[in-house]
RNA sequence: GGGCUAGUAGCUCAGCUUGGAUAGAGCGUCUGCCUCCGGAGCAGAAGGUCACAGGUUCAAAUCCUGUCUAGCCCA
């Protein structure tokens, strides 16, 4: 409809002023859906915007645009206003088309046609050296909803997890595991300072223990010797102590790591299932480093950027010269004892990424990493990629708030409030809808008492409530299948009822905002807008009335918003309740 | 010191990408609404220098510049 009135305009201003030459395609022409209904359901701003290419006043063009527009069926009346806007108002009959649409789309009235375009998003990634604590859980959140969103969208869409199990951590990781091990036969021993120290390793070292009995303690020979502390430095403890439990244990050494690796990316991938977040795709780092094949990726990609003469050597390490792509210095590849970095290896990965022939890159990290971008996308430039297809969304932290009270949320060892006890608490249907009901880069209070409370108060509360009340209804008119074929909808006039289809009209248009701003709140906040219209119109008419026709339209009416709250919360992966 | 993000009602926040008519929600405060489809709800009132100062524009919360304040990153 809009693009009709625009048409129909351009013909318009093209007879009127054709001699002026206007270049109509650069002028910021557009048709606005109106807030007040007094101003009727679409305006322009042509007049306004033609006044000073024009030399004229605006009004006196508007109404010369005006005489030359003719009315029809849809377009029942034209009018000028304020400074100059151009107002049109449609035929009450011309804004029930939307329920059809719905009604024959069902689950998938918003959805947009293929387009053939592929993405990869990759988010939550969390070291795998413990469970996923609170901190995590909004980039979870906000990765699977904008996956969706982006699949809505027409995209085809990959979402992964990069599996950072390369590396001291891993070794320090499988340290902790052994230690906890070997507390099950020598309650003396105790957990150094530096290593994991969460309970979760306890369990995971009672199942060692179950597979391998005491095979993996009693080939120590003296683990007094082993924990002698003589004022190192616990840089230097832990990595003497990784070094002769490696020398006792032998290969087995790999076999405690793997199995410490394995334990928690179960317990990662079984908490971010509850939490209805699931990756397709599990990219483990330590794959570039693959020693068995000739294809190390890391020593390829490094190679890559030398060939084209980036890279230089300084005190025995490699060096990638990103000043010259806009980095604030240059980055270490190599240090002088042969270890890479941990942006090399990001590299590494990137590049991966980028040969994997996606049309876009997607990375969603916790805006503490801001900083670290530009070397990413320096190092992409570098190898000639084209850095407009990767895109990086930073998501700020999150606080609980508890009774108004910030909870703590000190990542200090065993300290941190794991995203298990969240969901536990106020599940996980709420705890998405909290994370995700607010701009990402925003500071987020998520309050805990809130998301648990069953009232109006709570927004998603609210719209599953309207779900509910519509079904509630549904059931009760309960007549023969309706037929809403024969429905008469142009009875559906009122004020309200006309708000509600232009409303359900909007939603194919927020998916695809949503998707391309990377703003998933924006559902959020429409489904509530939804929901509250609703709650409005329930109180102020009846539906189980004599008058059948009416009766008719009224819950076709109803069933087209159930439908879209309903598509609207797939999204957000949160269910749609027939009660509650 | 450099960078990023923000500052909108007493509180929590939308709106800014793409400038448009009287700046919106929720909470809290005040006043009403259950014989009636789910009151887990609704209607209404009060509440604003859109941080500040300039600039661009017919038109600025929105775009630009500067200042102040806060959070984060880097040194």
């Amino acid at each position: 409809m809009k693009d009709k009135i625009q048409e129909i305009l351009k013909g318009i201003v093209g007879d009127l002023y054709g001699s002026f030459e206007i270049d109509t395609e650069n002028l910021l022409v557009n048709i606005q859906e109106n807030k007040d209904k007094a101003h009727g359901d679409l305006a322009s701003n042509i007049a306004l915007v033609l006044a000073k290419p024009l030399n004229k006043n605006p009004k006196e063009i508007a109404n010369e645009i005006k005489e030359e527009f003719i009315t029809n069926k849809e377009i029942v009346k034209v009018d000028i206003a304020g400074p100059g806007f151009i107002n049109f108002y449609l035929s009450k009959e011309s804004h029930n088309k939307i329920l059809q649409e719905i009604f024959s789309d069902k689950e998938r009235f918003g959805k947009q046609k293929p387009n053939k375009e592929t993405i990869l998003i990759e988010y939550v990634s969390s070291n795998p050296t413990g469970p996923l604590h609170v901190g995590h859980g909004r980039g979870a959140v906000f990765g699977s909803v904008l996956a969706s969103l982006l699949k809505e969208a027409g995209y085809e869409v990959d979402e992964e997890y990069y599996i950072n199990d390369f590396g001291r951590q891993m070794n320090i990781l499988a340290v902790s595991l052994w230690i906890r091990y070997a507390q099950i036969f020598d309650k003396k021993i105790t957990m150094i300072e530096s290593g994991y120290q969460g309970d979760y390793l306890v369990s995971i070292a009672k199942k060692l223990a179950d597979t391998k009995s005491d095979k993996l303690y009693t080939v120590v020979k003296n683990t007094k010797n082993l924990f002698r502390n003589d004022s190192e430095e616990s840089e230097e403890f832990i990595d003497r102590i990784i070094d002769e439990i490696k020398d006792e244990i032998g290969e087995d050494f790999v076999f405690i790591k793997e199995f410490a690796l394995k334990e928690i990316l179960d317990l990662i991938e079984k908490d971010l299932f509850d939490f209805g977040v699931n990756h397709n795709k599990w990219f483990s780092e330590s794959s570039l480093f693959d020693e068995n094949s000739n294809t190390n990726q890391l020593d390829k990609s490094i190679a890559e950027l030398d060939r084209k003469g980036h890279v230089y050597t300084k005190d025995d390490a490699i060096w990638f010269r990103s000043t010259e792509f806009g980095d604030d210095k240059d980055r270490v590849l190599k240090r002088g004892n042969g270890e890479y970095t941990y942006f090399a290896t990001d590299f590494a990965y990137h590049l991966n990424k980028y040969d994997r022939a996606y049309n876009k890159i997607i990375n969603i990290w916790g805006s503490d990493h801001h900083g670290y971008f530009p070397r990413i996308k320096a190092s992409m430039e570098a190898c000639d990629r084209n850095i407009e297809k990767l895109e990086v969304v930073f998501i700020q932290f999150a606080n609980l708030v508890r009774s108004g009270k910030r909870v703590s949320m000190s990542t200090r060892s065993g300290e941190f409030i794991t995203l298990r006890e969240l969901i536990d608490e106020v599940s996980s249907e709420a705890a998405r809808f909290f994370y995700i009901n607010r701009k990402s880069d925003q500071h987020l209070e998520f309050d805990l008492d809130l998301a648990k409370e069953q009232s109006k108060d709570n927004p998603l509360y609210y719209i599953q409530y309207a779900h509910a009340r519509i079904c509630s209804v549904l059931r009760k008119a309960d007549s023969e299948p309706l037929n809403f074929k024969n429905s008469k909808l142009e009875l559906l006039d009122s004020d309200k009822e006309i708000e509600i289809q232009k409303m359900l009209k909007q939603y194919p248009d927020i998916i695809s905002r949503a998707a391309d701003a990377r703003e998933p709140h924006l559902l959020c906040y429409y489904l509530r807008d939804l929901a509250s219209t609703f709650h409005s119109y329930y109180n102020s008419e009846k539906f189980l009335i004599d008058d059948e026709d009416l009766k008719n339209s009224r819950l076709f009416l109803l069933s087209g918003i159930k439908q879209v709250i309903y598509n609207g919360l797939s999204i957000l992966g949160i269910s749609s309740p027939q009660e509650m």
